[in-house]
DNA sequence: ATGATTGTTAGCCAAATGGCTAAGTTAAAT
DNA sequence: ATTTAACTTAGCCATTTGGCTAACAATCAT
């Protein structure tokens, strides 16, 4: 029944949010309790309560209770796993844009190749322009 | 009335769901038109083409139509976009983590201090255990 | 022991999301 | 001139999301 949302999906999701992404940011600089996160944003406690529910079933977020006091902080994995997906994308894409530029280059040496049928490369036959 | 979502909440948004951050990788392999894209998934097309329209208005996706067949293909300046968020964070993150270190650094040079007190640290008086 | 702090639970609600089918529309193929 | 291919639009539906209030703990301070 319940849906197994991946890792990825839950962090991507939580940071979609502006709240969300806030609090992040904020608990980068350190760790902090609920009242104190929830101070700046103009929301009744239990709506902001959500989103750090939100944080932390995606794995973003870790927190404990001592006292009446619940003190959060961040889990720096999950953002690390997030961040690694956009390196892999990324790798992917600038190899395709290594592949594209060779492609170009052998384009490029066969248009000089067809223009000139000699078998060997001469440096000495330099030629400029169309 | 429009609600005004950032760049980055949508950029999120979009890559929070499974089919859609299939179809960023695919297309960082290439460009694709919406058939091919949409061959892999077990999905009527309309449902299909909302999800590219997600990444359309999100950004990360460009498409036009020449003929009968609209073209997408990555516009990779999004995704750079998302990962210098986190990037950002990582040395916000990271900053605290040596501020901290350094702050470990300086209890135990203070603790040291405190045991031995003269006024210049001798190598020579090295000492082990608690 | 009372009262103030600091969450927490329960439940309501409107809007957004992600799927579907059915019925267009436009270009290419025959 | 038809038919087929490749989207596109319109609209339905269930679930999720993100906000709220009201009422309930559970601590800490006095």
């Amino acid at each position: 029944m319940a849906n197994q949302l991946s890792r990825l999906d839950q962090v991507f999701a939580a940071l979609a949010d502006p709240t969300r992404r806030a609090i992040v940011m904020r608990l980068c600089a350190g760790e902090a309790s609920v009242g104190e996160l929830a101070d700046p944003f103009d929301m009744a406690l239990p709506s902001f309560m959500k989103h750090i529910h939100v944080l932390e079933t995606s794995g973003l977020v870790q927190s404990e209770k001592s006292g009446r006091v619940r003190t959060c902080r961040l889990s720096p994995d999950a953002l690390l796993g997030a961040e690694d997906w956009f390196q892999q994308q990324r790798a992917i894409w600038e190899a395709r844009l290594d592949r594209f530029e060779a492609y170009v280059m052998k384009l490029k040496k066969e248009r000089e190749a067809a223009r000139r049928p000699s078998k060997t490369t001469s440096k000495t036959t330099k030629r400029k322009g169309s």
